[in-house]
DNA sequence: AAATCGTGGCG
DNA sequence: TCGCCAAGATT
């Protein structure tokens, strides 16, 4: 099987796809850029509320790049791994100072962003712009791998050999290419999920090499967990919490409330000075302005 | 190449 | 309950 059953999975998506609200006409490719970044390794539910309230207050990424960092974060919420809301004014900086304010077609000049890369860059590319490249996110790597290669999980993830996997399936007229990435995912988010797969309602049930094989278990190496109680990621959440919530500068002493461990406590707070995430003045710390 | 980087919800 | 997982990027 070196195929998947595209009009099927066409049809589905138009019956049951979400209508998330950067999929309309007329989302333009700094949006779309912005959802994306927000996405990663973030569930879609969370971000539709940020995304609004940052388009409605910095439009585009001319009034993103004029953003005090500390207005970043701070809008940034509980989103998670907020290096990226800095990585997105970096990147709004860029598409200002060498895109004239526009978000580049090219998947090359986008991979060359603050914070995108190569899920990022093609996402934009093809949602965005249309442009026939393949899309490759956990989604869609845990659809091809049991839709056509019969295996229960994808496996570790390797960039040209994913990406030449999705180019022999996509389609080769543009739009269906399009269609087809948005309804893989789709597909990777609501019916073939990582957990519990809901093969009875999956449209490439009937062509689908891993159900014909009697979906046979992953013998392969287990995905490693993250584990995050206890963590530095942890501390430096907690530690940003205070900064986010108050007016963005607190003393010493109200950041060593949070963890009892003055090493990792240090360490942390070092990691996100180094991050930029915070700043030092004085005797105190604050976001940075 | 493997480790690191948040957060919250679900089974 | 708690391990697992979510539209990855960076170093």
């Amino acid at each position: 099987m070196t195929s998947l059953d595209t009009p099927a999975l066409l049809s589905w998506f138009d019956r049951v796809g979400r209508p998330l609200p950067w999929r309309g006409d007329g989302v333009g490719a700094w949006e779309i850029l912005l959802c994306e970044v927000m996405s990663q390794q973030t569930p879609v539910a969370r971000v539709e509320p940020v995304w609004r309230a940052w388009l409605d207050r910095w439009p585009g990424p001319a009034e993103l790049a004029a953003a005090a960092p500390a207005d970043v974060i701070r809008m940034w919420g509980k989103l998670g791994y907020p290096r990226r809301a800095l990585r997105l004014r970096e990147c709004a900086l860029a598409v200002v100072d060498l895109h004239d304010g526009r978000v580049p077609h090219d998947v090359d000049q986008l991979l060359a962003l603050p914070g995108v890369g190569d899920y990022t860059a093609r996402a934009v590319a093809c949602f965005a712009y249309g442009r026939r490249v393949p899309v490759v996110d956990t989604n869609v790597r845990r659809v091809v791998a049991r839709a056509v290669r019969g295996v229960a999980e994808a496996g570790p993830p390797s960039t040209r050999r994913d990406l030449a996997a999705v180019e022999a399936l996509l389609p080769d007229d543009r739009e269906r290419a399009v269609a087809f990435s948005v309804a893989v995912m789709e597909l990777g988010a609501l019916v073939c999920t990582a957990r519990a797969p809901r093969c009875d309602d999956c449209p490439l049930a009937p062509t689908c090499a891993w159900l014909a094989a009697g979906r046979p278990e992953w013998d392969g190496p287990r995905r490693k967990v993250q584990t995050f109680a206890g963590t530095d990621r942890q501390v430096r959440g907690l530690l940003l919490d205070v900064l986010r919530d108050g007016d963005g500068t607190a003393a010493r002493s109200a950041l060593d409330a949070v963890w009892p461990d003055a090493t990792q406590r240090d360490r942390a707070l070092d990691s996100l000075l180094g991050d930029g995430l915070v700043v030092r003045v004085g005797e105190h710390y604050s976001l940075p302005a």
